[in-house]
DNA sequence: ATTTTCAAT
């Protein structure tokens, strides 16, 4: 928190649509723009929105999808879901969320029991592991988690700033969905490596604490399940199940903000 | 590394 940001909420807009201008400022994957946009849509079972709208980052206070979970928990509360009805969360985010905004999408849907649509336009800080672990476990715990394609630009577009103007991509907007759906194919797919051999880091205290990583109360973490996974177990490691989680992995290299040294994210089969 | 990434000397 810090004393100059006023509480002057200009960081939520309930029901109002976005400019041409605001959209292809933000949903833009050649510029990284140092603010982050989230449009949302809160809809029942029939394609009827309850509740929609957008939400930008309150800078140097809160990420976006803070201020959109709010809102939406918000409404809940005082429109609860009937018995026979489920409420559908779609979120469109010019950035991927951190691990932090990650922990609190799940805390939301532990409480919520929504299910939930999650559309990237691009990698917030792809270069720090956990934004990648999280998404990771997020995906695992049930948010469908997908990059952009054009079609959901176009979509996007009709439903956040205008049902009738034409939708035109910018540049490369075609060669830069299809490079995001790969990355993110990629990670699907890493194997990630058992965190018992991950030495004193800040990240492993805050992954420690995180409830995204323990909330399933599992003795084993998350990492040794989804390494297991990503792989067809081998005949032979059925019979010994405890086979299956190495014991001797290789170093992983922290990376350091600073130093800017990467960090191994994956192996190839430990044998 | 694809690095000005949810800003701010």
């Amino acid at each position: 928190m810090n004393i100059f940001s006023v509480s002057l909420d200009m960081t939520m807009f309930i029901k109002k649509l976005l400019s041409e201008e605001e959209f292809h400022d933000n949903f833009n994957t050649v510029d990284f723009v140092k603010k982050t946009l989230v449009c949302f849509s809160l809809e029942d079972k029939k394609p009827l929105w309850r509740l929609w709208g957008y939400a930008y980052n309150n800078p140097g206070v809160e990420h976006a999808e803070i201020i959109v979970l709010r809102e939406l928990s918000k409404f809940l509360g005082s429109n609860p879901m009937k018995k026979d009805s489920q409420y559908k969360v779609t979120l469109y985010a010019t950035y991927s969320p951190c691990l932090n905004c990650c922990e609190e999408i799940w805390k939301f849907l532990q409480k919520e029991k929504v299910i939930m649509n999650l559309n990237i336009s691009k990698f917030y800080n792809f270069y720090d592991y956990d934004n990648k672990i999280s998404l990771k476990v997020l995906r695992k715990k049930g948010v469908e988690i997908k990059t952009m394609t054009l079609e959901d630009y176009k979509a996007c577009f009709y439903l956040f700033v205008h049902p009738k103007e034409i939708f035109q991509p910018c540049e490369e907007l075609d060669a830069q969905c299809e490079r995001n759906e790969i990355d993110l194919d990629d990670l699907w797919n890493e194997v990630v490596i058992c965190m018992c051999e991950i030495e004193d880091d800040i990240f492993r205290r805050k992954r420690q604490n995180s409830e995204l990583f323990t909330s399933d109360g599992d003795e084993n973490n998350a990492f040794i399940r989804l390494q297991n996974d990503t792989k067809t177990p081998k005949k032979d490691e059925q019979k010994e199940p405890q086979a299956k989680i190495p014991v001797k992995l290789p170093p992983i290299k922290y990376m350091d903000r600073k130093e800017g040294v990467k960090r191994k994210l994956s192996f190839d089969e430990p044998n």
